[in-house]
DNA sequence: CCCACTTTGTGCGTGCTTTCACAAGCACGT
DNA sequence: ACGTGCTTGTGAAAGCACGCACAAAGTGGG
């Protein structure tokens, strides 16, 4: 409050600029999987889908790693930008709903880039429980608080129908869990400081239609504008 | 992919606002079933996890669909957004890529609200060629072109390995598809008025383990500032 | 040691988003 | 017809985000 700390720019950072950190790390590590050793603000760029302007932008939040006339040494950046994210330390992650989409879930090896393992998977259903699906056990659903608990589970995955979630979240929030994605279609109820991130399959095809049926109606008028995404 | 036209910025709804509009229509549609028949900002905003204010805001870039002092009449409110939307009229929709995520969409009953509907299913393994999921039989991806242009295909899914999306991607803009929904964790690179839009799950994670390990560092200092998120 | 060249980090203007606050509008009871 | 009470629709203000353009800082050659 007083004096000035030497370097740690540890404001907060752009919550556009968190939600394309992930992209850069994705890219940064094709990189050096292919043996790059540092790579400029315009190619990375280019890679992540983004103004160069902007990823240095993004990057200057995080401290000054680059060096003028250079670039930034990849493997560097890669580790300052899985710190900064919280990735150096492992999350324990629990699927509630071991559904189609739970199974695709508990199924997808890649599932992070790394740091997050899954550690649990819980279901209501009884012809469910108890199976195993991608070498878990399904538990069941009263142990979630229990299972939590025991695993240390950090983040919560919901993906049961959605007149379940709420009270899924709910069980969640109970037992500690702060974080959750939330794959069922409902806007979930949680207190201040649990944080609900939605993946919605449905919004994002309507959004789609919207742009496909504006580009269509304008046709032949003059160049329509497309909201161009390809974060 | 050089040029940037002046932007002929056209009257047109936001681009924050379009996202919300399918969340409003969701919720709407919860209160319909319900038998309610008309619906203040305050209430439906509630429902929605948005702020009145900017429900307001929102709806009035459509039009005056509400009347002081009562509200909004909730069925007519819903054709009003489906309109905008583009859900009047039906879309077809392809998945390339049928393994874990790609049969859980396909076999996804409620795919989208109403309005979209899945006509093909496409892979390139010789073993999941010719077998039938969610009572389509999945084609081989050769014969993408042939399927876009027989089945009026106008939003394509991607749900292969990131080596393969922008290969799929490609041929899918070749054969003339302009809205593009993609599951795997690649930047796609495509011409302007093609429209991409992305899931991922693992950026999903990073950026709720982001928000957990900044609520955990500055524990038992102040209060955090937390992203709460509950759209 | 100096110069030419490259690339970062950022000040600044612009435009989009959110939120507040309130006048205007409508329903309903008297 | 008129007042009361409630809720919409929207100016205006504040806050963010984006991208340009350039000074600063480093590299390498002579
Ligand atoms: N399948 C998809 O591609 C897809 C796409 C987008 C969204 N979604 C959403 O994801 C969710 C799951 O979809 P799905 O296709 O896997 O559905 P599903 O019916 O196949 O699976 C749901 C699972 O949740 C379990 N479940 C139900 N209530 C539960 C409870 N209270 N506690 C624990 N488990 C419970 C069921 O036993 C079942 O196994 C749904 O909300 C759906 O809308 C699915
Ligand atoms: N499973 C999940 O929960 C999940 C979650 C997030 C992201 N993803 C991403 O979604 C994609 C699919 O994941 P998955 O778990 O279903 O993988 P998967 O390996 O189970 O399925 C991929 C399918 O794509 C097919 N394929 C490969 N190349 C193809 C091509 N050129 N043309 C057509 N089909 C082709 C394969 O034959 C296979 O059937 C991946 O990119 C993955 O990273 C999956």
């Amino acid at each position: 409050m007083i004096s000035r700390p030497p370097r740690p720019r540890e404001k907060g950072i752009p919550e556009a600029t968190v939600a394309r950190l992930p992209v850069y790390l994705r890219a940064l590590q094709v990189l050096q999987d292919r043996g790059t050793a540092t790579v400029s603000s315009e190619a990375l760029a280019g890679a992540a889908g983004v103004n160069s302007a902007k990823l240095r932008k993004d990057l200057s939040h995080l401290g000054s790693y680059g060096t003028r006339g250079v670039g930034y040494e990849v493997e560097y950046l890669i580790y300052q930008i899985s710190r900064e994210l919280g990735l150096t330390q492992d999350w324990s992650v629990a699927i509630v709903g071991i559904g189609n989409l739970g199974r695709a879930l508990a199924n997808y090896g890649g599932f992070g880039t790394r740091g997050f393992r899954i550690a649990a998977l819980l279901d209501a259903d009884p012809e469910v429980v108890g199976r195993t699906v991608a070498s878990l056990e399904v538990r069941h659903i009263d142990s979630l608080e229990e299972v939590v608990h025991s695993k240390g589970v950090s983040i919560g995955v919901i993906a049961t129908p959605a007149g379940s979630a709420q009270g899924v979240a709910s069980r969640f929030v109970e037992a500690g869990v702060t974080s959750i994605l939330n794959f069922a279609p409902v806007v979930l109820n949680v207190p201040d400081g649990v944080d609900v991130r939605k993946v919605d399959l449905s919004i994002e095809l309507q959004i789609l239609a919207f742009h496909a049926q504006r580009r269509a109606d304008g046709d032949g008028r003059e160049a329509e504008r497309v909201g161009l995404e390809m974060t």
